[in-house]
RNA sequence: GUCCCCAUCGUCUAGUGGCCUAGGACACUGCCCUUUCAAGGCGGUGGCAUGGGUUCGAAUCCCAUUGGGGACGCCA
């Protein structure tokens, strides 16, 4: 590799790990692996109020949940650390004075009142709500005074009034910016903390970074941040800005459109390697055909160059039907060991499990392993298995009607069953065949009952692993339970 | 309001001047398979925002319009 590929991810913790950062993250990562890169992960902590440890824990459990391993940050560490902003002061401290001193930068004592009221003022008349440069042109004299003074400042960054700031963007090449639309914005606050565009741009010189791929509504903060740089003299790393994710509305992705934490994901029973796939294909493709991708595969045809530049909107449908694909996927002791979990979650298995009740409940679940599409619908899918009872739905209630045709044999297959020394697939398979024959009856006749009776549902597995698992005692008892719900009465 | 970005089926997208009477996937839907439901197989509905250019030839290039999004913080 003739350069060295840095990126990085760089979240701010005050909430958790969303949908569309986690797609910054995943395209981070797989540029970083793909180029043979290092990928970090850097905590962008400035904002002291919103900022909490709670949202780190929960970006840093989502991001391993996702199998998104960095190679420098948080826990790891690394050359170019701390990575937490925070505990970088002291470089910011030392770059800020470098630009005051070189008058790149200046101390500004607007308040923040007046500059709102201005903004406000800016904005009802159609103009553009920039920093009108008040304290832009004090001397450095007169600043120095202030400040010893004990007078509250922010410190600016000194603009060119004229001339243009090219981006030339990775994903959508080239974007030019009149200097003038810009505004002396803020590097530093009151309390002597950096703001975003100053911190992300001295760390991201200081850490190496050598592509800088991020969300497009950064692309606003672009020149700014270019601009900073060249005070900074520091050269300019590659941006890439990758199109939003967007709601089903259009509008930028949020609560609003339902769960959008990677975390409500994964408590969904949704697979980290289909939201991975998932998110993969939100702003990126490889052909025209493929949309089932292993990590291994998306590592290595990942490319800046086929990620698109328009919004994309988040669609649950898509995202359900591939987890479908991957929970099919799911090798038998594996989605057993997801399955059971949610069962005991879901109070229809002990806690804790004995041997007997872990095999049938692996059992069971594996019955509907095909049907799945979260594990959360699992519970639904078999709660009939659990009691000894159930009740008939409506649809079943219907089904369960047929058999008033055929009482006599009805009232045979449940005589047969409670006499039938194996209860098993075979058996009962064996044992309904002769029924049949004799009854003269397509198979057809007698299982629509039959499941509506021990399901108390239209539909379910099949019907021979169902009763086995289910066990001669309760289907007999549902059986006839059923049957007498359309007066048709058993005996013994 | 100002600046910036974007524009192919409802959604995600393939497509970089002729291979496109536009391909795939989800969703919807018909049929097949079948003990039901899924799954699977085979079909179907559905799209190049509009108007001008450029060209022998435009989904593909240019311009305008329209539409959508984003940014304009002592948030990130």
């Amino acid at each position: 590799m003739a350069e060295d590929i840095r990126v990085r991810f760089a979240p701010s913790p005050t909430g958790h790990l969303h949908i569309g950062g986690a797609r910054t993250a995943l395209f981070n990562y797989l540029y970083a692996r793909r180029q043979n890169g290092v990928f970090v992960l850097r905590i962008e902590d400035t904002d002291a109020e919103r900022s909490t440890d709670e949202s780190v824990r929960m970006i840093l459990q989502d991001l391993k949940w996702l199998g998104l391993t960095w190679d420098e940050g948080p826990e790891v560490g690394g050359e170019y650390g701390p990575y937490f902003q925070t505990q970088r002061l002291d470089l910011y401290r030392e770059k800020l004075e470098f630009l005051l001193e070189r008058g790149h930068a200046y101390a500004c004592f607007c308040s923040s009142e007046t500059l709102e009221k201005k903004r406000e003022q800016a904005m009802a008349t159609g103009q553009q709500p920039k920093y009108d440069g008040t304290c832009r042109n004090l001397s450095r004299a007169d600043a120095q005074a202030r400040i010893k003074a004990g007078e509250a400042y922010v410190v600016r960054l000194k603009l060119p009034t004229e001339g243009t700031t090219i981006i030339d963007d990775r994903i959508r090449g080239k974007m030019v910016f009149e200097n003038n639309v810009l505004d002396d914005f803020v590097l530093a606050r009151t309390n002597g903390l950096p703001m975003y565009n100053f911190a992300a741009v001295v760390d991201d010189a200081a850490m190496k970074i050598s592509h800088v791929i991020r969300g497009d509504d950064h692309i606003s903060n672009t020149p700014r941040q270019i601009l900073l740089y060249q005070a900074l003299g520091e050269p300019l790393p590659a941006f890439a800005h990758v199109p939003m994710i967007l709601g089903a509305d259009k509008t930028r992705l949020s609560k609003r459109h339902g769960a959008t934490s990677v975390g409500a994901y994964a408590d969904e029973g949704y697979l980290p390697q289909a939201l991975t796939n998932y998110l993969a294909l939100l702003g990126w493709s490889f052909d025209d055909k493929t949309t089932l991708f292993t990590r291994e595969q998306l590592i290595d045809k990942f490319s800046l160059k086929k990620v698109s530049k328009n919004p994309a909107v988040f669609d649950p449908a898509k995202l359900q039907w591939m987890n479908g694909i991957y929970i099919r996927q799911l090798p038998a002791e594996e989605y057993v060991a997801r399955a059971l979990p949610v069962l005991i979650a879901a109070g229809l298995l002990p806690e804790p499990l004995d041997e007997a009740a872990r095999a049938w409940g692996g059992r069971v679940a594996l019955l509907v392993k095909e049907h799945l599409k979260i594990f959360t619908e699992l519970p639904a899918h078999v709660s009939y298995f659990f009691g000894e009872t159930v009740e008939l739905d409506e649809t079943a209630k219907e089904k369960m009607l047929l058999a008033k045709e055929r009482p006599d044999l009805f009232k045979s297959l449940h005589q047969k069953m409670s006499m039938l020394e194996s209860f098993t697939h075979k058996g009962l398979e064996e044992m309904m065949k002769v029924l049949l024959a004799e009854a003269q009856v397509k198979f057809g006749d007698l299982v629509h009952p039959l499941r509506a009776a021990v399901t108390g549902r239209a539909n379910s597995p099949g019907i021979f692993e169902v009763l086995e698992l289910l066990g001669k005692e309760r289907t007999v008892k549902r059986l006839a339970a059923g049957l007498a719900s359309v007066g048709i009465t058993t005996e013994n």
